[in-house]
DNA sequence: TATCATTTGAGAGACATTATTAATTGAAAA
DNA sequence: TTTTCAATTAATAATGTCTCTCAAATGATA
C-alpha cells in the first residue's frame, strides 16, 4: 500500500499538487476494494469511516485528479454512474469487462488479445491508439 | 426507409405495442442521421421539425423501446449523455468506435476481428457473449 | 512564525433522465 | 360507424449524478 501512496505523492508533486489526508484516504479505499468497481457515492460512504468530515465534492474532485494522473480508470457499466478502479500497472492498456445481462455481475478479463485489431486500426485509419475500453455483454456461467 | 418502418411495425406488434406517428418519426430521424451518434436532446430538436408537438419524455420513452427491441444501440462516448445509432444488420455485433482525445471526433471501425478473443473468453470464462462495445482512445490522423 | 497559493466542506446549481398524471389516441369489438 | 378501453402521449414535477461557488482551513516554504 505504502508504495502506491508514495507513487501518488510523487505524481502529485510533479504537477504541483499536494498529498492531503483526503486524497490519501480516497486512493486507499479504491485500492483496498480492488475489483469492486466502486462509484463515487460508494467510495464516499466507505472513506467517511476513516475520514468522517470529508465532503462529497472532495471525493469527486479527488477522483477526477486521480484519473487525470492515470492512477485510476473510469468505467461506465450502463448503470447510470461512473465507476472507478486502480491501475495496477501504470501505462498498461486496460483489461476487459464481461457484463451479465441477467444478474449484472461484472467479470474481469485479464487477457488482452487486441494487438491484431489495434495494428489494423493504426494502419488503416491512421489513428494512434493510447487506450481502450472493451465491454462484452451476455450471460455468465450461472445464468446461461 | 419504408422497409425499416415495416420492420419496426412488425416488432412492435409482436410485443403488443403500437406504431404511433411519434415512434415512426423518432426512428426516421435516427436512420436519416446515420453515423451522427445523436443524443436524445439532439433527436428531439430534429424530430420537432416534422412533429412539433412531440414531448421530450416521449423521445426518451421511444428510444428506450427501440433499444429494447434491438432496433438501435446505446453508446456512451464520455460526454455526459447517451447517444444512439441504428442497427443496420439485425443481430450483428456492434462496430467499434475510435475517440480522439484531442478533437473529440468519433470514427467508426467496421472491421470486427474479435473472434479469437471472444472464443477465448467463452472457453475460459464460460461466458456466453451476445454483444460488445469497444472504444479506442487516442489521436486521430489530424491530431497526432 | 508569517505568507499565500492550494485545498477543503457546504450548499447551490446544472443537467440528463425518470416518474406522475390527466388527457388523447387508435385498434378492435359491437 | 360508433363504442370501448388499454396503450400512449404531453406537460411537468422529481430524481440522481455531478459540477460550481465561495469563504474558511490547510500546509509548504521562507
Ligand atoms: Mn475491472
Ligand atoms: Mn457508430
Ligand atoms: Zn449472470
Ligand atoms: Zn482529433
Amino acid at each position: 500500500m505504502e508504495k502506491f501512496i508514495d507513487n501518488l505523492k510523487e505524481k502529485l508533486k510533479e504537477k504541483g499538487y499536494k498529498l492531503t489526508p483526503q486524497r490519501r484516504a480516497v486512493l486507499e479505499v479504491i485500492i483496498t476494494n480492488e475489483g469492486e468497481h466502486l462509484s463515487t457515492e460508494e467510495i464516499y460512504d466507505i472513506v467517511k469511516k476513516n475520514c468522517p468530515d470529508i465532503g462529497l465534492a472532495t471525493v469527486y474532485r479527488t477522483i477526477q485528479l486521480l484519473d487525470k494522473l492515470d492512477i485510476i480508470s473510469t468505467l461506465y457499466l450502463d448503470d447510470g454512474c461512473n465507476r472507478y478502479e486502480f491501475n495496477i500497472q501504470n501505462g498498461e492498456h486496460h483489461h476487459h469487462h464481461l457484463i451479465c445481462e441477467s444478474c449484472s455481475k461484472v467479470i474481469e478479463v485479464k487477457i488482452d488479445l487486441l494487438e491484431k485489431l489495434e495494428e489494423e486500426i493504426q494502419v488503416n485509419y491512421g489513428f494512434e491508439i493510447l487506450d481502450h475500453k472493451v465491454q462484452f455483454y451476455g450471460k455468465c456461467e450461472n445464468c446461461k
